[in-house]
DNA sequence: TAACAGTTTGTTATAATATAACATATGCAA
DNA sequence: TTGCATATGTTATATTATAACAAACTGTTA
């Protein structure tokens, strides 16, 4: 059993305002929403989102600079992250395959290259915009 | 056959230097690299970056914001791109791997929804760095 | 030829994203 | 209580990317 992670005061209110979000949160926009918290600068957010990310509680969404929360237990470890990602309604949902995540995780290139971690984002319509 | 596409001047100039570079590429040091053939403005850059990516001829490294040359002589039409990235040295090379881009070309997650573009970064340590 | 549409270019300004650097504070263990 | 690691607050700045508008160039066709 892994010891749950203690969070910073700051790391708490970015992980929360992240947590119950609809979609991806872009650094700004978090910034504005944590004002009244008494946090004025990017940096304090940055800081945050560099923690929560390293402990796995969060991941950066690489092709919009957005994070989202890590709704899959094994991420800790992984490093492995999966999204799809809708180009209409921007909807982002975490893939959580052990098909998937096996056959990239054991993947090797043709130099023999290995990969520690990988992250792959698709793109597509979803259900509601297709 | 597909007719060979014409790149305007400054889309020409930009596309030689990426594809004369060892490394992906920054859209400010591209500009840096082009002021003495007088391109000037930042805007200049990304048009042409633009352009090049909606034609096939570079692809961007998005967890690096930097930009490299497509070898691959059908990403044109798939709009499906991998990565290899050392971690150390920097080094990115596109992946050309049949088997695993048909593999994540048929993907479809569990609520069915169909992809009709991806984009995978795989992180590790080259040849050389290992 | 002249009018036109489409695309490319040039230019200035500004927005959005991210980090540097330094001072202070807080928690905890030797 | 001293020391160390971590977290915070703050100001400034660097880096990445887009907006907005005017002018030039291209090929097409009335
Ligand atoms: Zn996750
Ligand atoms: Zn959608
Ligand atoms: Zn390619
Ligand atoms: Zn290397």
């Amino acid at each position: 059993m892994v010891e749950a992670q203690l969070l910073s005061k700051n790391q708490q209110i970015v992980l929360d305002i992240i947590e119950n979000a609809k979609a991806p949160l872009k650094a700004y926009s978090i910034l504005f929403n944590v004002q009244k918290k008494g946090i004025n600068a990017p940096q304090q957010i940055y800081r945050a989102l560099d923690k929560l990310i390293e402990i796995g509680k969060i991941h950066k969404i690489e092709s919009k600079n957005a994070f989202v929360a890590c709704k899959n237990a094994n991420c800790e470890v992984s490093k492995a992250t999966a999204f799809s990602i809708c180009e209409r309604c921007e909807k982002v949902e975490e893939l959580n395959d052990l098909k998937l995540s096996k056959y990239l995780s054991s993947y090797s290139d043709k130099t023999g290259m290995k990969y520690k971690k990988y992250n792959l984002e698709f793109f597509g319509l979803c259900k509601k915009c297709k």
